[in-house]
DNA sequence: TAGCCGTGGCT
DNA sequence: TAGCCAAGGCT
């Protein structure tokens, strides 16, 4: 590793991290408070997740449940149904734990410590130093994909990325240049920087406030950071979908927890590593409906939907035997689907 | 600890 | 198109 240091005492990037920041950065709801809880919210909707994406699924949370407590009240599936969409649905679960832990363990008030904000479920490092520093002016800094990328560029660190011990490197040089005394104003200059103009394509290095200082704008090496070297292995998945209604009712049942999707609803389902022929009887006396493709990071899945329209009394029969649930079709939309399914419905003759 | 977990925008 | 990757965390 190399790192070109500079004074670890009146660090200069810091200064004009935190001027450029003052004067360039986005307006956004959750930099207009110290509100620990609502901090957390906008950090954990925007964990791998575009702030123009976040943002509406934010004022949404904050619309409905303004603080601790009501969202700890909240059942899981109504916040759920406000998460459709944003993926990563998980994040809701911890939260929806988190928010009860919070109002059980520690009287409805969030932990102020970087230390004790790490036992919370669903936060790590980088969301416990984002509010630890936010808003309990704890000088801990945070390591995101933003500051990976702006620290090594600017000091050309060659670390592996994809490898975990690497974090210790940026964890580091973050120590080597938080201002103390505004650690979450420091931080969060990092993550603006890398998100408005140390971009991963393109970078504007002819506008960045910390240009004398980078060594790969020096050098001309700013493609080759972060080093990341761990690809993505895509898995090709076939999924095929029953649709079982009687113009009326229909059929959908609950995910598990052990999969994409977890906790989401859906329809009847068959899922293959393949593209053979379905194996079960009950695909044979449905009509075809639509092949649809959903292109996720680790998986293609192949989606056909189907549809078998019945009578009251099948149906009652199928739920019973394929362990279903039976809603009103139109009670669909207050369920929480995948996005393949909100397409799906969004176009169907019954909806 | 390496694999898994969504969706969408950009190139 | 295909690939990258975005304010990560859990198991």
């Amino acid at each position: 590793m190399k790192i070109n240091t500079i004074s670890p005492h009146t660090p200069p990037i810091a200064q004009l991290l935190i001027n450029w920041y003052n004067l360039s950065h986005r307006k956004l709801p959750w930099r207009e408070t110290n509100d620990p809880y609502k901090i957390w919210l906008s950090e954990i909707i925007l964990q791998q997740t575009r702030v123009a994406q976040g943002l509406p699924y934010y004022n949404a949370f904050v619309g409905s449940y303004p603080d601790i407590h009501s969202f700890a009240n909240a059942d899981l599936d109504s916040i759920l149904k406000l998460w459709q969409g944003l993926g990563y649905y998980s994040r809701a679960r911890n939260m929806h734990i988190c928010a009860n832990m919070i109002v059980d363990q520690y009287n409805g008030r969030f932990p102020c410590s970087y230390k004790e904000l790490l036992k919370l479920k669903g936060v790590g490092k980088y969301t416990a130093a984002a509010i630890a520093s936010i808003c309990f002016n704890e000088p801990i800094p945070v390591v995101d994909g933003n500051v990976y990328r702006v620290f090594s560029r600017i000091f050309e660190i060659s670390d592996d990325i994809s490898n975990s011990k690497t974090f210790n490197t940026f964890y580091e040089t973050g120590e080597s240049l938080i201002d103390s005394s505004n650690p979450g104003t420091f931080n969060q200059s990092v993550m603006e920087l890398g998100a408005l103009v140390c971009t991963p394509k393109n970078p504007k290095c002819n506008e960045c406030t910390v240009a004398e200082y980078c060594a790969s704008r020096k050098n001309g090496t700013q493609t080759n950071f972060p080093v990341k070297t761990k690809k993505v292995k895509v898995k090709e998945r076939h999924l095929k979908y029953l649709i079982i209604h009687d113009g009326i009712n229909i059929l959908i049942q609950q995910r598990d927890t052990k999969n994409i999707w977890k906790n989401l609803f859906e329809f009847y389902l068959e899922d293959s590593m393949s593209d053979i022929e379905t194996n079960q009887k009950i695909f044979l006396e449905a009509i075809f409906k639509r092949k649809t493709r959903h292109i996720l990071t680790h998986q293609r899945l192949n989606i056909d939907f189907f549809e078998l329209k019945t009578n009251f009394k099948r149906l009652v029969k199928l739920e019973k035997d394929l362990k279903m649930r039976r809603i009103k079709i139109e009670e669909i939309h207050s369920f929480a689907v995948p996005k393949p399914i909100e397409a799906f419905l969004k176009d169907w003759d019954y909806c």
